[in-house]
DNA sequence: GTGCAAATTGACAGCGCTGTCAATTGTGTC
DNA sequence: GACACAATTGACAGCGCTGTCAATTTGCAC
């Protein structure tokens, strides 16, 4: 019925031992008996049974990928870096599975705990926010579960991918400032996670660099939703005078900041410059398209994996890869009024 | 170190295949013993091993949701479906794999083989539009691997669940023409989807029932993306006279004729009225925000996938579960000028 | 009580692979 | 050609669970 290593083993005329030696790509093999072996496997069209597998050397081939479904960012983001870490497991016959790991309440820890339990994954990818919860790590340092971030806020100690967002937030920034722009207001996203930290900071290091005073008035906090960007937009268009940029963490809230502005007749960019940041595909589709800073999610999502593999394969210790971003210029954003 | 399945059973003094029954709810276990043993298994924390639980008896308690992902729907469709699929497993503590199946090629089938012989899982989640090739449904069938659609065409043969698309689109249609129009144009997707046939179906149903004649240019064929939105709404403005409404096949395609619109400076709803399908979030970001029709995703994941484990664990035959939509009248959608 | 069928429980082998460690073969040196 | 040592290969047990089937207990009629 279905073949199994022995019967590859006495094709080849080796014991199954040496097979299981050429299937693991190990060392001490000679090269003849591994062409003959790997022969054998094709031609009999063999699969390892990865259950066995798992039991007998006490490993998964599983990289669980953790995502927070709560504060999460856009679906979108999350589906992208999803994509990519599939791939990068796919190119190594390891399975991928996706964990929503909710943060809200404090026993988030023991619910990791079940995961690694119940599914005994050969390593972790996390996801924003999840890169950056304190108890977590630890939690998975001490079972020594080996892990890999997308844009974690430290890079010490972390290995995965990571981008510039202060720098691209900055970059974002400072063309609303070459616009001529001066009243410029920032939506901050969920105020602990990393990417709400490096986009303000940014925000503010261009402002002051523009030898703007900070007016605490310009910068809203949101939480990275549609629903969010609504509130903060209103908040700030009652403002006087009126910002005439706004630049939203995220597109999703920076597409509720539009949403305001037509709901008051305000044209974009005439009456208001408005700019994103991730370019998910929404941006592209909303009128007019919006000026965003693009972010190679779904290549995050494959190089973070990739690192955790090289790990997971005792290829080495695996990095935190700089990734880089880009200024996208559409249509939402102009000289001010 | 890791409590197994035998220091259970000695704990709870009984003999390990007992222990078994009551891990797998087998019946034949008196209730005392049961509950000794369930007692046993919460005071150790235990954790059966799949992968020796796996290899013992044969099954995997893996579902595997398979997607195209070439002429995919949108992602976030696709996403929300993944979603649902995965609280159904958890639910029953199946673990969920997503597959990309690229259907171009015509090699499919064997890679669907591939799927089967390298990951063994017990059932299969079927995702638009692979739902309907039938030669895949035929391999999987002959493999006897256990499936479930969603919104397959035939809803004979099939476990899951569908939608009325076609009196869904009818539905839409027909709020269109009690609002006045009469030159209504339809953006279908790609052609052999069964999502384009029920929807053009159900646009033709309510055009021929108000006694319309059908007018073949205002029947553009599209491709499900924002971009084939675009074109046909080029397409469709060249038209003398103009229609005063146009019925996209999902919302993504609604948006690309949004942005015609506003590229041409035409107001929605004022100067012609749009409206998609399916009510991703998209919908309500646009302005106007589209009237749509909704199509509870996640939901119709959770439930394709809880009528697959009602097979798999033995439950009954599963069925094919029929869902609700609803029509959402947001602001794209008004009087003919 | 006795006898019999049904319900409950257990003994044991084995799922397909890999870890451990021992046996064998090859290589280089003098 | 003999020796030491490294490289290669294999024998065997066992990972943690479940299938099979036999043994035991229980329930019930008489």
């Amino acid at each position: 019925m279905r073949v199994r290593l022995e019967d590859v083993a006495r094709r080849a005329g080796v014991s199954p031992k040496t097979v299981s030696r050429v299937l693991n790509d190990e060392a001490n093999v000679s090269d003849a008996t591994r062409k003959r072996v790997t022969a054998a496997m094709e031609e009999m069209a063999y699969r390892p049974l990865s259950s066995a597998r798992s039991l007998a050397g006490n490993r998964s081939f599983l990289v669980a990928m953790l995502y927070d479904n709560n504060d999460n960012p856009a679906s979108t983001y999350l589906a992208e870096i999803q994509d990519g870490v599939l791939e990068a497991c796919d190119a190594h016959r390891y399975n991928m599975m996706v964990r929503p790991l909710r943060m809200r309440g404090d026993d988030f820890v023991s619910r990791l705990d079940a995961v690694i339990s119940d599914h005994h994954p050969d390593g972790i990818v996390l996801t924003p926010p999840i890169t950056d919860y304190a108890p977590l790590l630890k939690r998975l340092r001490e079972r020594k579960v080996p892990f890999a971030s997308v844009s974690p806020v430290s890079r010490e100690d972390n290995i995965g991918v990571a981008m510039d967002e202060q720098r691209a937030a900055r970059t974002m920034v400072d063309h609303l400032l070459s616009l001529g722009h001066r009243r410029i207001a920032h939506v901050s996203g969920i105020a602990d996670h990393g990417a709400s930290r490096w986009r303000l900071a940014g925000y503010r290091e261009a402002m002051a660099a523009a030898g703007l005073a900070e007016d605490p008035a310009l910068v809203v906090q949101g939480a990275f939703t549609f629903a969010s960007g609504v509130t903060a937009a209103r908040q700030l268009f009652a403002l006087e005078p009126r910002p005439t940029a706004v630049f939203a963490a995220n597109d999703d809230m920076a597409s509720g900041v539009m949403w305001v502005a037509n709901e008051r007749g305000m044209k974009v960019p005439q009456d208001i410059s408005v700019c994103g940041f991730d370019d998910i595909p929404l941006a592209s589709q909303l009128w007019p398209a919006l000026t965003t800073i693009r972010q190679p999610s779904r290549e995050m999502g494959k190089v973070a994996a990739l690192q955790l593999l090289e790990v997971l394969r005792g290829r080495g210790p695996g990095r935190l890869v700089e990734m880089p971003f880009s200024l996208e210029v559409r249509d939402s954003t102009a000289a001010p009024p």
